[in-house]
DNA sequence: CGTCTGACGCACG
DNA sequence: GCGTGCGCCAGAC
């Protein structure tokens, strides 16, 4: 038997940023998902855009996030420009077996890790 | 308090 | 395929 699923409970008292974050660290090593497909999952659909500003606070938050693992809805890298280095982002993906050409995610729909479907 | 700016995504022309 | 407008949430000024 198959367990694609993890069970996950989000805290009800967590604030939008929270929920983030609780989402992101769920991503596996190798997997990707995107700022839409999170603020679907918490709630709101139309957030993607505050995702991407959370993700830009992520390195204030304690513990690991791992922030390289969220693109947007195409495949691209667009948070690249906020990591260290602007190369740093494909540098994570690629240690993690992550293929990217011409900043973008190569078999992207293979990888992606949707967190409604996902997550219990 | 008003207004602008985003690591977005969708509708529309 | 490209430009434009808008909602979403938070922070800066």
């Amino acid at each position: 038997m198959t367990r694609t699923s993890k069970t996950f409970r989000m805290p009800e008292d967590a604030d939008f940023f929270d929920r983030v974050y609780a989402v992101t660290r769920l991503i596996p090593p190798g997997r990707i998902t995107t700022y839409g497909a999170i603020a679907a999952y918490i709630g709101s659909p139309q957030a993607a855009r505050t995702v991407g500003w959370a993700m830009n606070a992520s390195h204030l938050q304690p513990g690991y996030i791992p922030a390289h693992r969220v693109v947007n809805r195409n495949g691209l890298l667009t948070g690249k420009h906020h990591f260290r280095h602007p190369s740093l982002m494909q540098e994570l993906l690629e240690s993690e077996g992550v293929i990217v050409i011409d900043d973008k995610v190569k078999d992207f729909a293979g990888l992606f890790w949707d967190p409604s479907r996902e997550l219990i």
